[in-house]
DNA sequence: TTAATTACTTACTAATAAGTAAGTTTTTAG
DNA sequence: CTAAAAACTTACTTATTAGTAAGTAATTAA
């Protein structure tokens, strides 16, 4: 039962993001939302009242996207390799839509945000790092994977690679970031 | 002969540079400068007339900054570790002064800026990267350095790990990013 | 020493920012 | 069908933004 307003609602969040991650939290106005989307300022402020709440959602929209994502890959029986590669996609997709990850967004914002959001930033990162870590470690049980590093290192390396990857592609281009994907499974596959 | 002006226009700078790298382009002011530096707002922009000529500056400043180090590097009698070494202290300064990397920064604001901006940041990437990346032939020459990939792939590598490590430090905080700069190295030296 | 150039300040503007109070329309529930 | 709750719009306010025009002070060069 998708009311009118859960879809207003919704694509206020999902253009939000899309801005951030395009464009950076200070870069755009809930006049911008607004005018994009057909309805009055006061409006975005009716769903979301300040900025920072915006801000917050869209995090908690994130943390709860990659816990699906975590329980859906702790049971899924496919190669680790497949399980990695759909957060790899993630971060491809991210290049095709001139994005950056919502983790390098917040970053270069994180000393202008508030406490609390700052602790939910916090709660995202760890999350993703350790979905990242456990499938390392399965791949290493399975035979699949070869890595030197603990789980948790060999996680940090590759998702700072990832992260740093699509910032690269909007300078140098797309085909860095591919060279980097790639990259990074060959020499976890040996 | 450096003249009061000088000192003003570079104090300028350098304060641009901290801002842009702490809070984000759009997330500063001229006022916040001119309040900082003791001086009018205006004054700012007899130096640098618009927010762009001040980015500008700082991108041509942090080239002309790279190629001194690059030609210093160059000849330089030390280890190739070494003169690694030299450029990933840079990023660890970067995480104590509670600063992202200038290509991080700029990759986050990159499209809101001018075309002529975006070029200029292009150039300074490719100078960085070439950096690492004649340090990493070097070094491998030498029997100091171990890795499969084409230096210039290790260089997209390290280079992401370090700019991506200064950010997530930000809000996991410093142990991180020296966790990944110590194993870039061990890695490095097999 | 004086004329010109450089480095500013004072005093604005026009645009846009986030945010709110009060009223109106729309939806939903009984 | 109706009341009340939800989802808005209208119409503001206050603050801040980048930027400029015109004037003044300081430095430099002839």
């Amino acid at each position: 039962m998708a009311t009118k307003t859960n879809d207003t609602k919704e694509a206020i969040l999902l253009l939000g993001a899309e801005l951030i991650q395009q464009v950076g939290y200070h870069a755009f106005s809930y006049a911008d939302i607004a005018k994009k989307l057909g309805i009055k300022n006061a409006a975005v402020h009716y769903h979301f009242p300040g900025k920072a709440d915006l801000y917050e959602s869209i995090v908690d929209s994130h943390i709860s996207n990659y816990t699906k994502i975590g329980e859906e890959i702790a049971q899924a029986p496919v190669p680790a390799k497949a399980k990695l590669e759909r957060i790899f996609s993630r971060y491809r997709n991210l290049v095709d839509s001139d994005r950056i990850c919502v983790i390098g967004a917040i970053a270069a914002d994180y000393k202008t945000l508030p406490g609390k959001t700052r602790s939910k930033v916090v709660t995202l990162v760890e999350l993703v790092l350790k979905l990242v870590e456990k499938t390392l470690q399965e791949g290493k049980k399975n035979g699949e994977f070869f890595y030197t590093a603990s789980a948790r290192v060999q996680s940090l390396l590759i998702m700072t690679n990832l992260s740093a990857g699509v910032q690269l592609a909007r300078i140098t281009g797309k085909k860095d970031f591919e060279t980097i994907r790639l990259s990074i499974l060959k020499q976890l596959t040996g």
